[in-house]
DNA sequence: GCCGTTTTCGGCCCGACTGTTTTCAGTCG
């Protein structure tokens, strides 16, 4: 897409003009590039439809940009962009990327010593050159070091699923210190963002030092350093950096508000201040929802603070009552794996239940992979009709024991290249439920990858797409599809977009939701367990609809059983 | 270069920390 690119050469500018020492622009590209990369409309698309005029109504864009972008649309270039690097030809992604390097040390990397990227930066680093520069010193040497060695090892950001568990741990040591009167965690992960940076918690305590202590000796911590009063910070062998700050009891709101970010929505937060005629920081409030009140609005939840509207929003009472993380009423997406070893499936539908009725579910739903996913064991019809049998017997006996809830039996079917179902029509309607899903050919164009998902949600027995946009964070990209034709059909045919919960896969993303509720399309959040423990994913699911703005009524695994299927087809 | 309920000029989020200096610029969140 058009956007990204544009945004990521806005930003460079951004440095750039920051090298030369301009005044107030960089900002005002930088803020540019957020805006492009928010969007979800294609600029182009935009241009075509209303010219310029439609470019200068998007936020950051005035005319300057606007014919910045009509430019790189017509020619595939900016013209002052490649000015402005024949005077600093060096890769500022690379070397921006190194933690403590910004604008004018680049300059000045560049102008000394010809650094232009991130091996030079290295290869000086280590022949002691940098020390020697004005302002530098031996520090900011070894930093440089190892900020590189950092990069290399930890390719930046973790997946949610990996990090939150392992940091909930560490949470409850902190709050179990009798020192500690008040914990938080803050930043991206209390916004549960589907991958996450560094780690924030926010601390009350009137024995900073001895917090900050514990914190240092924590089990793991390869690295100490701005070891303050209100702040300090460790790097964890696992690869990721946390950040502790101490305050007052009376600041905990205006802090936990200003460490939550984002910082686009605290950027956006402090202008409204402004505008009210006072200046907002970290200090002076004791409870978020007063830092709001403030401001005259209403608490906003912080899955939703990017700044992509809430604010808005929430000045016209208009906050969506997003789904709670206790709404859930059941997942419809857990295999059995009854094509590898009934027996063991056998086992492992009971530890579904089981964990079923610990997680206070009214349902759960068996979907195993069909015959097509030979590699996965997937079920043929027959296998279908016998796995659904078994099911009804121990649904009988779920309510001999007095048992509320019920299993339902479906499949999770695939959409071949052409639309079809590898499962027949008579089976998939004797079923409680159908979820079909792209798992093969995923390079196929966008127009007929759209077609081949529009077919398959045209079969009356298909009820739900899986993944569909088939993205594995960090790993794969989705496929080509045009999003706003599948809307259109869903809605059409009534099916259901899962949002699934797997850590790696979180799909739809956020922006995704938000269409697909604005249109009107229902949205089921499934894990996509493969062993019942992951049930437990069900959590990333909700807070990845919390950020899509997804309310109870757009979700139907928050509905009874009852008023779920009877909208199923 | 963008923006506007004090709107076409004169502002632009704000504070902590670092490493280098000896009073502060640069970077970060």
């Amino acid at each position: 897409m058009n956007n990204q690119e544009i945004a990521k050469i806005f930003h460079e500018i951004a440095v750039l003009l920051e090298i030369e020492d301009v005044a107030f622009k960089p900002q005002a590209y930088e803020k540019a590039a957020m805006g492009l990369e928010a969007l979800s409309e294609d600029v182009e698309k935009i241009y075509k439809r209303g010219g310029i005029k439609e470019l200068e109504e998007l936020p950051g864009v005035g005319k300057g940009i606007a014919e910045k972008i009509i430019e790189y649309l017509k020619t595939g270039k900016i013209k002052e962009y490649q000015q402005l690097k024949k005077k600093t030809p060096v890769d500022i992604e690379e070397l921006t990327a190194v933690e403590g390097i910004g604008p004018k040390t680049i300059s000045i990397l560049y102008k000394v010593l010809s650094i232009k990227n991130l091996k030079d930066l290295e290869r000086a680093a280590r022949a002691g050159k940098i020390r020697r520069l004005e302002n530098f010193g031996e520090k900011s040497e070894q930093n440089i070091l190892e900020s590189i060695e950092f990069l290399k090892r930890s390719k930046g950001r973790f997946l949610l699923g990996e990090i939150l568990p392992e940091v909930r741990e560490i949470y409850k040591k902190l709050k179990n210190l009798k020192e500690v009167k008040k914990i938080s965690l803050a930043g991206s992960l209390r916004r549960m963002k589907e991958t996450i940076g560094d780690i924030d918690f926010l601390v009350v305590s009137r024995q900073p030092e001895k917090v900050m202590n514990f914190f240092i000796s924590l089990p793991g911590v390869i690295k100490i350093w701005g070891k303050g009063a209100t702040k300090t910070s460790v790097r964890m062998r696992q690869g990721y950096d946390m950040d502790i700050r101490v305050v007052a009891g009376k600041s905990f709101g205006s802090a936990l508000q200003y460490f939550t970010g984002s910082k686009e929505h605290n950027i956006a937060t402090r202008k409204l201040a402004m505008e009210k005629g006072f200046k907002l920081n970290e200090y002076g409030i004791k409870t978020e929802e007063e830092v709001y009140k403030k401001i005259g609005l209403p608490y906003i939840e912080p899955e939703l603070r990017e700044n992509t509207g809430e604010l808005e929003a929430g000045l016209r009472g208009k906050l969506p009552k997003i789904i709670g993380y206790q709404d859930i009423c059941g997942d419809l997406h857990c295999h059995s794996h009854w094509g590898a070893d009934k027996n063991k499936a056998i086992k492992q539908i009971e530890n579904f239940v089981r964990l079923a009725r610990e997680m206070n579910y009214e349902y759960v739903g068996i979907s195993d992979h069909t015959k097509f996913l030979a590699i996965e064991h997937g079920l043929d019809e027959k296998q279908l009709l016998e796995q659904k049998k078994f099911i009804d017997k121990l649904n009988q006996k779920l309510k001999i024991e007095n048992c509320k809830l019920k299993i339902l039996c479906g499949c999770e079917a695939n959409i071949m290249a052409d639309g079809s179902i590898d499962i027949n029509d008579k089976t998939l309607a004797k079923l409680d439920y159908v979820i079909a899903g792209v798992h093969s050919q995923f390079k196929m164009n966008r127009e007929k990858m759209t077609e081949r998902i529009i077919r398959a949600m045209r079969n009356p027995n298909v009820d739900i797409i899986s993944h569909l946009t088939g993205r594995i964070i960090q790993q794969r990209d989705e496929y080509e599809i045009d999003f706003d034709k599948i809307l259109k059909a869903a809605k059409e045919t009534g099916t259901i977009l899962e949002i699934n919960a797997y850590p790696v896969r979180l799909d739809l993303k956020d922006s995704n939701i938000r269409k697909a509720k604005e249109a009107g399309v229902k949205m089921v959040i499934n894990t996509d367990s493969h062993q019942s423990e992951q049930m437990r994913f069900m959590e990333y699911g909700i807070s990845q609809a919390r950020r899509g703005w997804a309310e109870k009524k757009d979700i139907i695994n928050c509905w009874s059983a009852e008023k779920m299927l009877g909208m199923l087809k």
